[in-house]
Formats: structure tokens, sequence, C-alpha cells
DNA sequence: TGCATTTGATGCGATATCGTATCATATAGT
DNA sequence: ACTATATGATACGATATCGCATCAAATGCA
């Protein structure tokens, strides 16, 4: 391996693709605990009302999680049909409604921490978790960088 | 989130989950300067082609990158279809295909990186990548020892 | 060698994801 | 107030992902 001093491109690059990696396996890890059928965006969505806080819209959880509409109300669907959420009207606005996380939603995702607790233990046993919690910080404000960079202007912005 | 001290697996859920939204922005960062009905998947095995090896079968590829062996199946008809990479017998096992990159897929790389870039800047500009490289490492620890615990899965995958 | 088991690839069906079009409601401009 | 435009949600169709079943070829074992 040649080593000429990265650019900050390809450094981000390769962070990206850790980060890809790291996404996929800890998907992987997920999905195996979780009731069959169920996907990682719909225990995400569940993990979003409680960690964040629900009565949000179904657009307001679109843009959170970067995902197209129609993708979200789908997941909302699968997730109503299953009483793990409720949709109300929304008082504000004839057009839109409110996502609320249900008491089963609840028992729904804690249950499914909890089944993920063993591996998170064995990952911790092996592994130093503090220097995650280090990375912390730098890994939410890049996230915060890139979350306002993709609303306002969705085409190459030169500079 | 109660202000106790946080349990590792707190720890790693909330990194887990971090991670989970950066590989969310990442993907629709890269989607969104793909051709039109080109999936970041694809893109990656192309990738995944030039960076490490051409010539490997379609099962090493599923494993590489942790998906089922369908799926990669899937992902190696498309781009054969399109002309990107193409497949020979395997003259050591005669089950067995192995994948190569052709001219037109080393093009079509080489234009999707360069469409990417801008957006690379664009953050490299706002953020400092130091922060990112110095991260690195400890992702890329637990990213062997996931791999580690997962079934018998080899190298390292690119983006 | 002959037969059972394992392994690589793919067809098929079910669900997920996403783009476009559509409908209802809200907001703005006059 | 009236109309044009913008916005939130969803129906619909196309493609992607994935589990299961199938088939072919390789391997193991007697």
């Amino acid at each position: 391996m040649p080593d000429h001093p990265p650019t900050p491109e390809a450094t981000l690059l390769t962070f990206f693709t850790e980060v890809g990696i790291l996404a996929q396996l800890s998907r992987a890890l997920f999905e195996a605990r979780l009731p069959p059928g169920f996907t990682l965006p719909q225990f995400s969505v569940l993990n979003h009302l409680v960690r964040v806080r629900d009565g949000r819209t179904p657009l307001d959880l679109a843009r959170a999680f970067q995902v197209p509409k129609t993708s979200m109300t789908h997941s909302l669907a699968v997730l109503g049909r299953h009483g793990l959420v409720e949709m109300r009207p929304n008082a504000r606005d004839g057009r839109s409604k409110c996502v609320f996380i249900t008491a089963a939603g609840r028992d729904f995702r804690q249950a499914a921490v909890a089944g993920l607790v063993p591996d998170l233990a064995a990952i911790a046993a092996t592994y130093p978790v503090e220097r995650l919690a280090e990375t912390l910080p730098a890994l939410a404000d890049l996230r915060k960088i890139m979350d306002g960079m993709r609303d306002p202007s969705p085409d190459p912005q030169e500079f």
C-alpha cells in the first residue's frame, strides 16, 4: 500500500464505508432478535417515538429518517396494523395526522431491547465501550451537519 | 434516558443509533449522485471489484457484504444486464461462476466517485475531518469484533 | 464405484422501498 | 372572498430484498 497523505474526501469515504459496514452488522444483529417479519426500520420508528417524542406527523418522521414519505406511510401502516402505534387527526392541520406509540408499542420496544441486551453485553465484554462513547460527540456533530446540509439545497453547492 | 451513569449496553445502543442515522444520511447522499435507477449496493459491488479484486464468486461477494446470496444474484444480474460486470464459468468448480468487472463498469464507478467528490468536499469544508479520522481505529476494531462474532465472513467490504 | 450429503446458484413468492400521480386541505396573492 | 399554489397523506406500479425450494455439481464415505 502506498501511503500518500489521505485527502479529506478519501477520509470521508473511508469513514462512510466503515459506518456502512457497522450499520449493516448491527442491523443483522437487531433483526435476528426481532420477532420474525419485523424489520429494523419499524423498530427504529418505535425507538424514535420513545427516544425523541411521539405526536409528530408522518412527514416529520420521514424527514427524521431521511426516507421518502411513502416509505414512512407504509412502515406506519404496518406498525398500526399490529397496534404498536396510533394515528390521530392533527388538530392543527386537517391534512395531517399525529403518530403516537401505544402501550403495546412501548412493551414491544422494551422487549426487543431486552432481547438484544445479551448480544450487546457480549460485545461490551470484548470491547471497551468507552472508546465508542468518546466517538459519539464527533459522530453526532457530523450527523447534525449532514442533517442541515440536505434540506436547503438538494443540488450541488459550489464554494 | 435517565441521568444515571449509562450502562455499556445503553452506550452501545446509542452508538448504533447514531451509526444507523449516519449510514442512512450517507446512503441518501450517495444515491442522489448515482444515475437514476442505480442503488448503493450495486455501486458497492462495482467498487469492491475494483478496490479488492474481481474474479470472485457471487457467494464470496454475498459473504463480503453480509447479504443473502439471492440478493447478490439479483444485484449481479442487474449489473450484468447493464454490461458493467461479466460472469464466466469457474474452471475450478462447475457449479460456480466468477464475476469480472468490465471496462464500462470501471468507467461507471469512476464517474460515480467523481460525482460524489463535491459533496464530500462540502462536508469537509464545514467539518474537521481529522475528528473522524481519529474515530476510525475505534470503529474498525468494533467492526472486526462484530465480524468475528457472526458467521465465518472474510474481507472488509468497500463502499 | 455408488450413494448420501454438502455447496453454489437461481426461480419464485412475499414484503419493503421508492417515484409518480392523486386527492384533500391549507396558505398566499389579489 | 376567490382562486392559484403549496403541502400532507396515500394509491399504485416498479424494483429491491430476502426466505424457501429446487437443481446441478462437488465432496465424503462405505
